[in-house]
Formats: structure tokens, sequence, C-alpha cells
DNA sequence: CGGGAAAGTCTCATATTGAGACCTATACCC
DNA sequence: GGGTATAGGTCTCAATATGAGACTTTCCCG
């Protein structure tokens, strides 16, 4: 944002400011990432397989739904767990610590449900004008 | 994600799945956009003009600062200002329904905050494997 | 007179996402 | 036996979104 020479970067750490280390940066970035809010409220229901997720979120890519369920994994948020069966199929889940964030979550969600109308509201008039 | 012939669109219509309709998504493709958390929690401390918000949030281009700002406007969610000030300024606000929102926000970030050592700990046990 | 600040916009360049083919192995249908 | 489907992905290429940075206009400051 700044209009200077050096590069961003160097800026920042001479500020004394370091994105890469601030933890609500690090979370929020996974959590506010576009399909684990998603992917989450379906595992909240019950585990699932992946082509079951794929079936519940049907405009989520395959490409996106197994990075978005690799980051979860990599971050302690679900489990992979693989069974063998033939073909294997593989089930994710949600771990304790993932339960604990969807308190949060649902909070979110319950706001969305609840402004929804304002919101659509607020939007016709911004458009309007 | 289903691999069918039809365009998914018709597909997710004959199956009743209307993404475009769905409260929960549209507001949370909002609050979930990648800048815009960090420009409420700025707000939230106390209204700030456009150039200091980009100070604030050194990482953010001035693009998506603009684009972030009119699409929480459109919600309705922040305020905008001008004062007829020379050169002119304005001055971004919370709104009461951005207010409102910023329970369920704290409330993931608080989350945040408490579990980004678990979090760096499963990171690293899953990069080590 | 030179320079900076205000809040953007505009044009590229780069990064992220989406669409959809392809893969391996097994099992069911007729 | 041949065609088709399932499972859980990966791979490539195209579309979209974001970032970097130049440019704008009007003033005030030294």
């Amino acid at each position: 944002m700044r209009d200077m020479e050096a590069t961003r970067r160097e800026m920042w750490e001479a500020m004394g400011f370091f994105p890469d280390n601030c933890p609500i940066r690090m979370v929020l970035d996974h959590v506010a990432a576009k399909w684990t809010l998603l992917v989450l409220l379906e595992l909240q229901a019950k585990p699932m397989r992946f082509n079951a997720l794929g079936r519940a979120l049907p405009d989520i890519s395959k490409r996106m739904l197994t990075q978005t369920l690799r980051d979860l994994e990599r971050d302690g948020i679900v489990t992979r767990e693989v069974f063998d069966t033939k073909p294997p199929s593989v089930e994710y889940a949600l771990t304790d610590m993932g339960r604990s964030l969807m308190g949060p979550l649902l909070g979110l969600v319950d706001w969305a449900e609840r402004h929804m109308d304002p919101i659509r509201d607020a939007q016709r008039v911004y458009d309007a004008a």
C-alpha cells in the first residue's frame, strides 16, 4: 500500500510488521478460505467421504475439495482415514479442535441468517443509486 | 464436481440446489473474503480514513482496499462519508449492523488466538511426515 | 517552484481457481 | 466378456481474482 522504493517486505520489517508472524492472520487465512466453512459445516453433521462431500457441495471442484481438506488436515482440524475397501474409501471427520471451532463458526452463520434480509435491502438501495 | 454432461447450473437446478439463493453463502462469501475481516477489525477500534486503513494494513493493495470497502458499504456494514476538506478526505465507519457483526467475528479471532499453538504443532507434525 | 497529501482509477503481471480428462482397481449387469 | 460405475484423487489448461505501481486533481507547505 505504502508508496516507497524499497520492497514491501523490507519496509514492513523496518516498521516491525510481520504478517507471517501474525497468528490471527495465519489462522484466519485458513478458516476464511473460500470453501473451508462450507466443508466444516458438512463435516459437523457427520464424518463423510470425499465424494459424499463433493455431492453435498456440488459447486466445489475436486481440486479445491482436495486442497481444502489437506489444509484442514495439516492444521489438525480434520482427520483423514483410509478404509481398506475395494476401491479404498477415505473418510474425513472433525478432530476435537475442529469441533471447538464450530461454536464460533456457527455464531457467524447465525449472524448471516439473521442479517440476510437487511443486507439484501442495503444492496438494493446501493445498486439503485 | 459431479461428472455429467449437462452444465453444472442445469444439474443443480434439477436437484433444487441454487447457490445464489443461499443466504449463508451470500453473506459468508463477503465476510470470509480475503481482507474483510482485517478491515473490520481496524474499523472496530475507530472510524478511519482510506489512507489510514492502508497504513494500518500495509500489505493490502489500494485496489483491494477500495473494493473491500465498496462491498462492505453496499452490504450496509460500513458507511462512507466524504469531508469537504482540501483535499477531500473520506472516512469509513461501522454501521449498527457492522457493529453487530463484531461479536461473532471476535469469537473467531479469539478462537484463532487460543489455537494458534496447537495448529502450529499440527502443521509441524504433518510437514515432518 | 518543488513536493507531498488526499482517495482513488487504470493497466498490466502474477496467482489462485475452475473445468474436465485421466488413472487404477474392482464389481455389477446382461 | 464388454460396457459402466464406483472410489479418491492428479494433471493440464483456461478463466478469474489479486497485486504492483503509474497517473490524476487540487490544494498547502516551505
